[in-house]
DNA sequence: CTAAATGATTCACT
DNA sequence: AGTGAATCATTTAG
C-alpha cells in the first residue's frame, strides 16, 4: 500500500533498510484489490510448507505433535518459557493456545526481534489446520524465510495468501529486499537505484501484498491531485492547510511543505522543468486562488485548528480528488466533502471522514453509516466543530509516520521512518495503522466538539479524527492522546483529551446503564471527566482508548510518536472485556518525555462492564491541551496508572486475543511484574517498582477465559480486516522478549488464576460508573 | 544510457 | 519557522 509510511516492522529483520519499494504506474492496472477485505484466517489457499528451521533450534527439546488437529494447539510449554522456575513447573503439561494465542507469541516474537526463536517457535507449532492462513502465523513464516534466505518460499507465502492491507508494508518491504537480495547474490555486486527499479518492475508486488493503488514517484496520484488542487488555491498553504493536507493525502507534513516549495520553485523557474505544464495555466489562477484562499482560511493557526482549514477547502476548492475509491477518482463538488467516496454536505461543517464514515451536522453523527444515534449524537459545536473532524482520506498506514526517537533507536523493528525529516527516503514501510499523529493534533489549537447524550456532554478540545480503520481519535495534548477504535461498522472517533477530564479524568466504557452489567443503549456520554461508550452497533464493537505520549522536540516529527492502538477488533468476549493499559515514560536523557497511553478494549457484544480509572488519568486529563509541550514530569509522578503496561508492552494488533488480554493483563500479575518491570525500569529508568505494584494493584483486569477468547476470535476475525501491525517503543522492545516469555507465562497460568482475574473489578472505576 | 520528472536536502536569508 | 535557490538522488520514460 503505501510507500511513504515510515514505520518499519520488520522486526527483527534489521537488514532490511529503507528501500523505494514503489510499484510503477505501469504495472498497477489491475483492478484494485480489497485488502482490507478479508484476510482473517481462512482465507488462504494452500499452505505453505512447514517452514524450515534449522535442526538444532528446538532448543526446549519439544517434540513437535504431529497432526495436532485438535482444536486448541497444543503446545510444549518448554518452548514458550522454560526459564522460569514457576513455568518450569507447569511445563511438563501441554499446554492449550488457540490460534490467537499462537498468533500473539508470533507477533510478540517478531517485535522482539528474535527470529531465531520465532523460528524455533514456528517449528513446533503443530501441523494443525487451525494454523494454516492465520496471518500473524504466515506473516511471521514469511519474516522468518526472509531472515533465513528461504526465499523461495518467502515469495511461496506471499503469493499464496491475501494479507492485510495493513501488514503490507513489512511484506512489500520482505518482497522487495529478498528480489534485491537475490540479484545482488547473482550479481555479486550491489545494486544501483535503477537495478532496483528495474527489479520492482520485474517483479511487481503480488496483489495479496499490494493494494493496487498506483504510486507514482512514491506519491500516490490521489495525494497528488490533492495537493494540485489546493496548490491551485492557494501556493502558500497556512500550516494548519498543510496539515489537513498531510491527513487528507497521507502524506508526511514535510512532504507537503516540500512539495510546494518543490512546486513554487519549479513554477517559478520554468526553464527548469516542464513540469509547469501542470501548473501552468495556473499562474493567473493561483494568484487568485491564493487570495481566495486567505479569505477562506481566515485563521490558520490561531484558536481555529485544522478544520477550519478542512472547511475552507470544501466550501471554496474546486473539485477535489479527496479520496479515490478503487480506481476511480470523484470529485469534490464545491459544496461538499467528499469523504472515501462519501460525499458529505459541505455546508458550514465539513468532516473528512474515511471509509464510508461521516459526520453529519450537529445533531447526528454517522460513522461507517451507523448512526449514533440522536439521542446520543456527538453534536459538533457549531463555531469550530466543523473543523475539528478530519478525516484521513488516505490509509492511515500512509499518515502514520513514526519520528520518535524510538524509531530511531530501533530502526531494526522498524525499518524505515519516513516522516522523520531526517529521514530522506519515503520507502515503503511498516505503518501503524490506526495511529494518528499526535504531535499534529496537538497543536491545531482548541476546538470543542460537543458530543451530547441527554444531558452529557462530550467536549473535545482538539480535532476529531476518523481514520481509515474507523478509529475515533482524541489527540491529547501533551503526553496523553486517547484512542478511540471502533472496528465493526463503526468509526472510532478520535476524541480530543477531553477538557473535562478535569474532576475525574476516568474514561469508562460500560453500558448505557449506570451498573454497566447491560450493554443496551447507544450513547457516548462524558461526565465529570468520565467518559462513557455505549455500542453504537449490536454488533460488537471495540473501543480502544490508549493515551499517547510525545517526544520532546518532536515539533517537526509528525509521525505519530509512540501511541499505542489496537487498530482493530478485539476478540469480544461474552463478557465484557476490558484492557486497559497505561505507560509513562520519562526519559530525560534521551529526550523522552513522559508517556501516558492508555488502552482500553472493550466489547460489547452482550455484557459489558468495564471500567477501569487507568483508561484516564487525572493528571493526563488536566495536561493542558493546548500546544504546549504537554509532558513534563507530572505523568510521571502523579500517575501511577502510567507505568509498567504500557511500557512493557507491544501493541500487538493482530493478535487481538492475546494481546487485549494477556499482553495487556500480564503485566499485572505478580510474577510478570517481577520479570518485566525490573527490565523496564532498567530501560526506562523511571516506573518504580512502587508505581508497578500500584498499578497492579489498582487496575485488575478482566480476563476472558482462553477459550472465550479463541470463541470470540472466530466469530470476529472474519468480519474485519483487522492490522497486525504492532507499535513498539524503545522500552517495549527492551522488555518485549521478557514480556513474551511473561506471556507465555501467562499462558501457562492455570485456569483458574485466569478466572479469578476474569471476574476481578475496578472497585474505583465501577464507583465511578 | 540519457534525460526528464520529481521528491528531498542543504544553505542562506528573514 | 518558513521560504527560495541550488542541488542531489531516485523514479520514470524513451
Amino acid at each position: 500500500m503505501s510507500s511513504s509510511s515510515p514505520t518499519g516492522q520488520i522486526a527483527s529483520a534489521a537488514d532490511i533498510k529503507q528501500e523505494n519499494g514503489m510499484e510503477s504506474a505501469s504495472e498497477g492496472q489491475e483492478a484494485q484489490r480489497e485488502v482490507a477485505g478479508g484476510a482473517a484466517a481462512g482465507l488462504s489457499p494452500p499452505t505453505p510448507a512447514p517452514f524450515p528451521l534449522e535442526p538444532g533450534e528446538a532448543a526446549a527439546g519439544a517434540g513437535r505433535e504431529e497432526g495436532a488437529a485438535a482444536e486448541p494447539v497444543r503446545l510444549h510449554s518448554e518452548l514458550l518459557g522454560g526459564h522460569r522456575a514457576a513455568a518450569a513447573a507447569a511445563a511438563r503439561t501441554p499446554l492449550a493456545f488457540s490460534p490467537d494465542h499462537v498468533a500473539c507469541v508470533c507477533e510478540a516474537l517478531q517485535q522482539g526481534g528474535n527470529l531465531d526463536r520465532l523460528a524455533r517457535f514456528l517449528w513446533s507449532l503443530p501441523q494443525s489446520d487451525l494454523l494454516r492462513g492465520n496471518e500473524s502465523l504466515l506473516k511471521a513464516r514469511a519474516l522468518v524465510a526472509f531472515h533465513q534466505g528461504i526465499y523461495p518460499e518467502l515469495y511461496s507465502i506471499l503469493e499464496s495468501h491475501s494479507f492485510e492491507s495493513a501488514n503490507h508494508p513489512l511484506l512489500q518491504q520482505l518482497w522487495y529486499k529478498a528480489r534485491y537480495t537475490e540479484a545482488e547474490r547473482a550479481r555479486g555486486r550491489p545494486l544501483g537505484a535503477v537495478d532496483k527499479y528495474r527489479l520492482r518492475r520485474k517483479f511487481p508486488l503480488p496483489r495479496t501484498i499490494w493494494d493496487g493503488e498506483e504510486t507514482v514517484y512514491c506519491f500516490k496520484e490521489k495525494s497528488r491531485n490533492a495537493l494540485k488542487e489546493l496548490y491551485k488555491q492557494n501556493r502558500y498553504p497556512s500550516p494548519a492547510e498543510k496539515r489537513h493536507l498531510a491527513k487528507i493525502t497521507g502524506l508526511s507534513l514535510t512532504q507537503v511543505s516540500n512539495w510546494f516549495k518543490n512546486r513554487r520553485q519549479r513554477d517559478r523557474n520554468p526553464s527548469e522543468t516542464q513540469s509547469k505544464s501542470e501548473s501552468d495555466g495556473n499562474p493567473s489562477t493561483e494568484d487568485e486562488s491564493s487570495k481566495g484562499h486567505e479569505d477562506l482560511s481566515p485563521h490558520p493557526l490561531s484558536g481555529s485548528s485544522d478544520g477550519v482549514a478542512s472547511l475552507s477547502l470544501s466550501s471554496h476548492m474546486e473539485p477535489v480528488y479527496m479520496q479515490q475509491i478503487g480506481n476511480t477518482k470523484i470529485p469534490l463538488s464545491s459544496s461538499g466533502v467528499l469523504l472515501n467516496g462519501s460525499l458529505v454536505p459541505a455546508g458550514t461543517s465539513p468532516v473528512f471522514l474515511n471509509g464510508n464514515s461521516f459526520i453529519q451536522g450537529p445533531n447526528g453523527v454517522i460513522l461507517n453509516g451507523l448512526n449514533v444515534g440522536n439521542a446520543q449524537t456527538v453534536a459538533l459545536n457549531p463555531p469550530k466543530m466543523s473543523s475539528n473532524i478530519v478525516s484521513n482520506g488516505v490509509a492511515m498506514t500512509e499518515i502514520l509516520g513514526s519520528t520518535s526517537q524510538d524509531v530511531k533507536e530501533f530502526k531494526v523493528l522498524q525499518s524505515s521512518a519516513a516522516n522523520s525529516a531526517a529521514t530522506t527516503s519515503y520507502s515503503p514501510s511498516v505503518s501503524f495503522p490506526g495511529l494518528i499523529p499526535s504531535t499534529e493534533v496537538k497543536r491545531e489549537g482548541i476546538q470543542t466538539v460537543a458530543s451530547q447524550d441527554g444531558g452529557s456532554v462530550v467536549t473535545f478540545t482538539t480535532p476529531v479524527q476518523i481514520n481509515q480503520y474507523g478509529i475515533v481519535q482524541i489527540p491529547n495534548s501533551g503526553a496523553n492522546g486517547q484512542f478511540l477504535n471502533g472496528s465493526i461498522g463503526f468509526s472510532p472517533l478520535q476524541l480530543p483529551p477531553v477538557s473535562v477530564a478535569a474532576s475525574q479524568g476516568n474514561i469508562s466504557v460500560n453500558s448505557s446503564t449506570s451498573d454497566g452489567s447491560t450493554f443496551t443503549s447507544e450513547s457516548a456520554t462524558i461526565q465529570q471527566g468520565k467518559v462513557f461508550l455505549n455500542s453504537l452497533a449490536p454488533s460488537a464493537v471495540v473501543y480502544t482508548v490508549p493515551n499517547s505520549g510525545q517526544t520532546v522536540g518532536s515539533v517537526k516529527q509528525e509521525g505519530l510518536e509512540r501511541s499505542l492502538v489496537f487498530s482493530h477488533l478485539m476478540p469480544v468476549n461474552q463478557n465484557a472485556q476490558v484492557n486497559a493499559n497505561l505507560s509513562s515514560e520519562n526519559i530525560p536523557g534521551s529526550g523522552l518525555h513522559p508517556l501516558a497511553s492508555s488502552l482500553v478494549n472493550v466489547s460489547p457484544t452482550h455484557n459489558f462492564s468495564l471500567t477501569s480509572p487507568t483508561l484516564l488519568n487525572p493528571t493526563e486529563l488536566n495536561h493542558d491541551i493546548a500546544d504546549s509541550q504537554p509532558m513534563s514530569a507530572p505523568v510521571a509522578s502523579k500517575s501511577t496508572v502510567t507505568s509498567v503496561g504500557n511500557t512493557n508492552y507491544a501493541t500487538l494488533q493482530n493478535c487481538s486475543l492475546i494481546t487485549g488480554q494477556d499482553l495487556l493483563s500480564v503485566p499485572m500479575p505478580q510474577t510478570a511484574l517481577g520479570e518485566i518491570v525490573p527490565t523496564a525500569e532498567d530501560q526506562v529508568g523511571h516506573a518504580t517498582p512502587a508505581v508497578h505494584q500500584d498499578f497492579v494493584r489498582e487496575h485488575r483486569l478482566v480476563l476472558p477465559s482462553v477459550a472465550n477468547l479463541k470463541e470470540n476470535f472466530l466469530q470476529n476475525s472474519e468480519s474485519k480486516a483487522t492490522s497486525s501491525l504492532m507499535m513498539l517503543d524503545s522500552k517495549s522492545k527492551y522488555v518485549l522478549d521478557g514480556m513474551v516469555e511473561t506471556v507465555c507465562e501467562d499462558l501457562e497460568t492455570d485456569k483458574k488464576e485466569l478466572a479469578k482475574l476474569q471476574t476481578v473489578q475496578l472497585d474505583e472505576d465501577m464507583q465511578d460508573l
